[in-house]
DNA sequence: GTAACCATGTAAGTGGTTACATGATTGC
DNA sequence: GCAATCATGTAACCACTTACATGGTTAC
């Protein structure tokens, strides 16, 4: 259960209202952990509730900004020593292609390369955020961002590898 | 929904009973399909109902081997044109990692360690069946069975480089 | 024959997804 | 002023997880 503890690190970034925070979580956090804003406001009154964070009304607006408290702060602490589980992975184009071997040929090129473009796509936008925050000297805070960062450059990278071997497999 | 599925190609290859498939999704299908052994009855009840498979309870024994029927392999083949979706990853690692850089250094050398050890672990396995079962001519089945299994030694061997670059960043 | 284990299940809980609702604000 | 959009929700559903149950089988 990341998305509370994803969502107190976000605020003490910067206090926002759940839909700011929906918006970032598109552009930022959503490729390691992805939200929608259901989830998002759900999760923000169970923190509030649980004394993590205050909410703030805007004076003429039906926005509420969301700060995090110091109780946030403590258990964001707490919590990031707690045991991590390694991600699980449930890839369905690889169930395919196993039924593939089992079947005999199941067109599968065209899924694969679907994959390909996306990740080639992911990996170019990552690339040029890379470029533009981390293109110069890097105190350890900026380290540790393009560490996560890097993530998922590795990520796309060996996908976009593996893609064009499994292509190459299936054609010859 | 992919479990069934899973299941389909896991009886075409072999029919089997509920524990031997959930010996067989351990050891093998588990690295891109996990499922515990109460999913899996649960779902082979489903596709009995749906006619997919078949029950037959073993003469003088609990157990019951399924096999899959025509219908199942329809299913299956239809299935596999289905558009796929990319896997989603929700990895609690990175967040505390963003959590790190937002608060200052939260100790987080121990989890990457364990992490390191994992996948260098799981690379070894994999490694060690690439040897075993493809180290020869390959037919079309047996080129994308090992395309299937490449895909999970790339997985690990990008996250063992990740997580010594990761601990580089956090050490320095 | 009894203890340990094996195969098959049931039940409750949780996080995430999808579809829909409502009222406030902005653009024209 | 009216339509489109925005911010904040509610509700139902579903796959997966975890904890527990039951009755048959095997080892000794």
């Amino acid at each position: 259960m990341s998305l509370p503890h994803a969502l107190l690190t976000s605020l003490l970034e910067r206090p926002s209202s759940g839909s700011d925070l929906a918006r970032r979580f598109d552009s930022s956090i959503a490729f390691f952990w992805p939200a929608t804003h259901q989830q998002i406001y759900r999760e923000l009154g169970r923190m509030e509730q649980a004394g993590w964070v205050e909410a703030m009304p805007e004076a003429r607006g039906r926005r509420k900004v969301y700060t995090c408290l110091p109780a946030g702060r403590a258990e964001l602490e707490r919590w990031a020593r707690e045991p991590v589980d390694v991600p699980v992975v449930r890839d369905a184009l690889l169930v395919r292609l196993r039924a593939d071997a089992a079947l005999g040929p199941l067109g599968l090129e065209g899924h694969l390369r679907d994959r390909l473009a996306t990740h080639e796509s992911r990996l170019a936008a990552y690339e040029e955020i890379a470029r533009r925050d981390f293109g110069r000297e890097l105190d350890r805070t900026a380290r540790v961002q393009r560490a996560i960062l890097e993530a998922g450059i590795a990520h796309e990278t060996q996908a976009v590898q593996w893609c064009r071997g499994a292509l190459a497999a299936l054609d010859a």
